[in-house]
DNA sequence: TAGGAGTTAAGAATAAATCTTATTTGATGT
DNA sequence: ACATCAAATAAGATTTATTCTTAACTCCTA
């Protein structure tokens, strides 16, 4: 839980040790970003974003959202939705997704964190990272309150 | 582990329950798929039924996966390939997925089926499945044996 | 503060999936 | 076997998400 001071600073960095220019526009897609809670789609981003940078291209913010990706800042999230989602890159955590409104849920879980894997899953390959996708349908959405966004 | 006659037996009857009728495409692109192990995206199918079905159209094939994919026969699978890909619903398991050939893996954890999800998520709403995917890098991949497919 | 590599905006292009419509087919009853 | 017809399909147009192309712009460094 980083302030957002400090993130942004590790933000620049970063950036300037991969030689990408300190742009506006990267700028402000990442802070946008870390602010969202909500696991924000391009679209969503470039539309969050359409006050505070009326010119931003929609392109500019898929081609940024690859590049921050690269460099781990940002991470695609596990989804079967149309749209990608991202999410500012933080600690460890695991995904609820409704089905039905398509919101995405953080959750956390040491005690699978800390599991190892199976041992049918030892001879596949270089293993990068495990997570857990729960798939099922939110309290707004049973309670009937909230439409398809 | 059932054995081909009664699962298509079992899909045949699925089918009829529903009304839907028994056509030739539908028969073969389940059958397709339930031999398959790669878990194939619609194009491939189409691709792999062509000399069964010469005339076969590939919006067949998606409306049709969609279809089996509401009676619960088919799965799509969580991952973040630009392609849907699709398994025949068969027992629980979790995917390893190679991200960079793309490849999809199967493996069992019972121990995690078995395993209550953490308090955090009681209150999110419905929960219908959880799933664990893994990323990494597979074997043929690593030997650099094989390419992009 | 000038130069230049890297970045962007705009719109064209591509790729995946879905929709439209005319034709065909599986199921049902004879 | 045959007629009927709702349901399903093939073909191609369309939509939607994402990527590419190119000319203009802007950060960075000297
Ligand atoms: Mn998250
Ligand atoms: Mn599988
Ligand atoms: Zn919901
Ligand atoms: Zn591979």
């Amino acid at each position: 839980m980083n302030d957002t001071q400090q993130v942004m600073a590790h933000f620049e960095a970063t950036c300037r040790a991969h030689g990408l220019k300190l742009t506006h526009q990267r700028m402000e897609i990442y802070r946008m970003l870390l602010q969202s809670t909500e696991h924000p789609s391009a679209e969503t981003l470039h539309k969050q974003l359409a006050t505070r940078l009326p010119t931003l291209s929609l392109d500019t913010v898929y081609r940024t959202l690859a590049t921050f990706e690269e460099l781990g800042l940002v991470k695609r999230v596990e989804t079967m939705s149309s749209q990608a989602r991202f999410e500012a890159v933080i600690d460890q955590h695991h995904h609820f997704f409704c089905d039905q409104c398509g919101k995405l849920i953080d959750f956390h879980w040491h005690l699978f964190d800390s599991m190892g894997l199976p041992e049918s899953l030892q001879t596949v390959g270089r293993i990068r990272n495990k997570n857990v996708v729960v798939h099922g349908v939110c309290d707004q959405c049973l309670s009937g309150e909230k439409s398809r966004s």
